[in-house]
DNA sequence: CTCGTTTTTTGGTAATACCAATTTTCAAAA
DNA sequence: TTTTGAAAATTGGTATTACCAAAAAACGAG
C-alpha cells in the first residue's frame, strides 16, 4: 500500500510497514493501533499474517498487546532498530577498545581468585587450539566475556557481549576479522598474558592499558588485512582510518 | 511438555521451551528444528500458534527460516536474552560513567561545530524543560546521545543507547532515576556545561573528565535516594557500593 | 553410478470459526 | 439526572482446514 517494497515473507513487509508508521510519529507512545482485523483489511492480508506481524512488533518490544483490547505502542523505533544497520570492523574493534578497557580496569578491582584460574585456563585454551580458527574465535570470546563478568556490572557484561555478537551481523566484518587474526595468533596469547598479568596484581590502570593494546594491535591487523585487498583508492582511506584511530588510542 | 510454567500467551510457552531447548543444547548451532507440524503436535497447539513461536525465535536471531527446508539455528541464546535480566540503577550508572566517559573522549576528537551547536542546544533545552520531568529526561538523553554520534561510531552509539533503553526496562530503576533527577536540576545543567565546554575546546581528556565527573554525580544522588528510602539494613549495602563505585570511579 | 524426474516434506498464506476478555452501549433504577 | 448493571459489540487468542510454492528426498532411467 505505502511501499512498494516486498521481501519474501508477507509478515515482515507488515511489520516494516507498521514499525515506519511508528518511526513517523503515527501512532504515539500509549495509543491503541487498529485493530488486527482492519489492518489485515488494510495490508490486503489474512489476520493469522498480521498476528505474525504484531509478534514481532511485540518481541522488539514496540508494542504491547492486551486480550480484548489492542495493542497500545509501548516505545518508538530508533537508529539500532532500523535496517541496514551494520557496523564495520573498524567502529567495532574502536568500541571495544574503549569499553573492554575500562571494563578490564573495574574487573581489576574486582576480580576474584576463582576467576582469575578461569581467566588463565582461557589463555592457555587459545593458545592450545591455535589449528582451530573457530575454537580459537570461541576461546577467545571466553577470554573477553570472563573479564567482562568479572566487572560483577551486567550492564557492562551485556553490553560488551552485544558487541560481540555485532560480529556475526555483518559477513564482510566477520570474514575480515577471522582473517586478520590468522596471521596474529602468537602476539594474542602474549597480549592476553599481559592482560591477566595486570589483573592478577589487580592493577586497575596496568589492565586498561595492557587491554588497550591488545585491542589496538587488533585494530592494526585489522587495518593490514584490508590493505592487502585494497585498490589504491582504497588505500587512501584506510590511511585516513589509520590517522584516526591511533589518535584515538593516544 | 518439558515445562509446566504457563504464560497468558501459548505461542510465549512454545517460544520458551524451544529457547530452553537450544540453552540446554539439545539443538546446537546450524541444526534443523523439528519440522512445524511436528512441533504442533510435541506441544500439542495448533500450528500457526507454533508459527507464531517460531517468528518469536526469528525477531530474536536465534532461527533461520528457510521456505520448504525448515528452521536453522543461528546461534544460541545468552545471559541477556535469558528472562528475568533487569540491572540495577548503580549498575547502568556505572557502566555509563565509564563507556561515555570514553565516548566523550573520542567525541572530542571528532565533533564538528553543527554538532557543538546542537549539543549547546540541548544543554539549553534541559535548563528550559526543568519544571516538565518527561521533557527533562528526554532533554538529557539527546544531549547524550548527541555526544554519542559525535564520535562518529555507530557501534559505540548503538551501545550506549541501548544502555539508556536498558532504563525503561525496569520499573524500579526507571523510577529511581527519575526521583534521584528532581533534586538536582541545576548541578545537572552545570555538569553539561563543563562538558560542552571541554568539547568545544576539543581537549578529550578534559571532554572524559566532565563526563564522568557529571555521572559520578549521578551515582551519588542514585545513592542518596536509596538512601532516603532505605533501612538501616539497606544502609550498610549502600555504604558498600559507595565504596566500590568511588573506587572505580577515582 | 549418475543424472533427471517424480514424490514427499516443509514452510507461506488464506479463510473460517469459536472462545474469552474487554470495552462500549444503553436501558433500568435510584 | 446520575448511577448502575446487564447486554451487545469489539478485540485478541486459538484451532482447523486447505492449498500453494519451494526445497529435499526418493526413485527410476540411462
Amino acid at each position: 500500500m505505502t511501499n512498494g517494497k516486498t521481501s519474501e515473507r508477507l509478515y515482515q513487509d507488515v511489520a516494516r510497514s507498521l514499525v515506519e508508521e511508528l518511526a513517523a510519529g503515527r501512532f504515539p507512545v500509549g495509543t491503541r493501533l487498529p485493530a488486527e482485523r482492519e489492518l489485515a483489511l488494510r495490508f490486503d492480508v489474512s489476520r493469522p499474517t498480521v498476528r505474525e506481524a504484531m509478534i514481532a512488533l511485540e518481541v522488539q518490544g514496540f508494542v504491547e498487546v492486551r486480550l480484548g483490547s489492542g495493542a497500545y505502542v509501548l516505545r518508538l523505533p530508533n537508529e539500532g532498530d532500523r535496517p541496514g544497520f551494520d557496523v564495520s570492523a573498524f567502529e567495532l574493534t574502536e568500541a571495544r577498545l574503549l569499553f573492554e578497557g575500562e571494563a578490564a580496569a573495574l574487573a581489576a578491582t574486582q576480580i576474584t581468585d576463582e576467576e582469575l584460574t578461569e581467566v588463565a585456563r582461557l589463555v592457555d585454551d587459545i593458545a592450545q587450539e591455535n589449528n582451530d580458527p573457530a575454537g580459537t574465535e570461541r576461546a577467545d570470546r571466553e577470554f573477553h566475556l570472563a573479564i567482562a563478568r568479572a566487572t560483577r556490572n551486567s550492564a557492562i557484561y551485556n553490553a560488551i557481549e552485544q558487541l560481540w555478537d555485532l560480529r556475526q551481523t555483518s559477513p564482510e566484518a566477520a570474514l575480515l576479522h577471522s582473517k586478520a587474526r590468522t596471521a596474529n595468533v602468537k602476539p594474542v596469547v602474549e597480549e592476553h598474558c599481559a592482560v591477566l598479568d595486570a589483573l592478577r596484581s589487580r592493577d586497575a590502570n596496568a589492565a586498561r592499558a595492557a587491554m588497550r593494546a591488545h585491542l589496538a594491535a587488533v585494530l592494526d591487523g585489522l587495518l593490514f588485512a584490508t590493505e592487502e585487498q585494497a585498490l589504491a583508492q582504497a588505500r587512501r582511506a584506510t590511511q585516513a582510518k589509520r590517522e584516526r584511530y591511533t589518535r584515538a588510542t593516544a
